[in-house]
DNA sequence: CGAATATCAGAAGGACTGACATGG
DNA sequence: CCCATGTCAGTCCTTCTGATATTC
């Protein structure tokens, strides 16, 4: 899961030199190079809190989960609209609702009115280990050393028009 | 492999929505926000390159080994070269190399001087694939249809100094 | 009846660990 | 003897597809 930390440092940037050759072989390697560099990145961050996570018994889609919830406004949502929100397949959901209920962290709960639907929200266990892990994310500031507030928040206003024209959201 | 693509897109855009909530309750929301955003931009490339790569029997992973040894000078490498450029972890490489093998597409050879390191090359049908797969990914854009050329290159810079900030490369 | 919701079984891919054979 | 290189077996996690039961 960690992807490989133990990998060597490299003492020059193999991606910029991959779009180097690529620009004098092949034609603008813009796209070629912003590309390789979001799955690397992505690579790093993911490596990164799930490490500061481990200890929490959690990975980072599990922790997203966690976090949706609380911000639920009635303290549960039905499965499906946690697919929709995390962006999520219906049996991945499936999986890591049941994997927080095995951990005592989340329940399932009939749905009052629409009996097809579950409902799903935290335990006290669930709220606890959110904020402690909340904490440890936070101290290691989500894996982005290398970004100032204004950078991410420039990153984040770049990624979110590529979801815009990708149709995730109107 | 190509992620979520069905999902119905919602009327609002969840990242931000959550930043929101998250900067109300918790605190600044920049750097959560970077991270949600780099996960999803990921899966939506994955998703549309490895659409674009499907036909030709390749993923990204595969794509990419073919690049690298289109690139380099002698025309082959060693496994463990390719797993620092690529990032991997040994057992992904001879796990990958393997199926480049059963495909037809690169070929193992013995290192002239020392027998411990295996040497990988492209086969001509490689080479053939190889062109094919970039004409379709060149054509995808990679999955980027939101960002003109200025801005690719400032994602890429951006994300290049949290590599370097993580220590990927000197 | 058709559509929606959730689940399950199975397959595929990717990444890791630990053990191992070979060779420098 | 120690280290480097690559492979293998086994495990885990994630995601998808297709089928199914239940309910609207």
């Amino acid at each position: 899961m960690s992807s490989n930390v133990t990998a060597p440092a490299l003492p020059f940037d193999p991606i910029a030199k991959a779009a180097q050759t690529w620009s004098e072989r092949i034609g603008p390697s813009t796209a070629m190079s912003a590309v390789t560099n979001i799955m690397r990145v992505q690579q790093i961050l993911q490596a990164s809190v799930d490490d500061a996570l481990k200890p929490h018994g959690l990975t980072f889609a599990r922790y997203e989960a966690l976090v949706l919830l609380s911000f639920s406004r009635r303290g549960s949502l039905p499965m499906r609209m946690m697919g929709e929100r995390l962006q999520l397949h219906p049996t991945s959901i499936t999986n890591i609702v049941d994997r927080l209920e095995a951990d005592g962290l989340a329940r399932r709960l009939p749905h009052p009115s629409d009996r097809r639907t579950t409902l799903v929200e935290l335990t006290d266990a669930g709220r606890t280990r959110l904020t402690a892990a909340t904490e440890a994310v936070t101290h290691a500031e989500f894996g982005f050393v290398g970004l100032d507030a204004p950078e991410l928040e420039q990153l984040s206003v770049l990624l979110t028009k590529v979801r815009q024209a990708a149709g995730d959201f109107a």
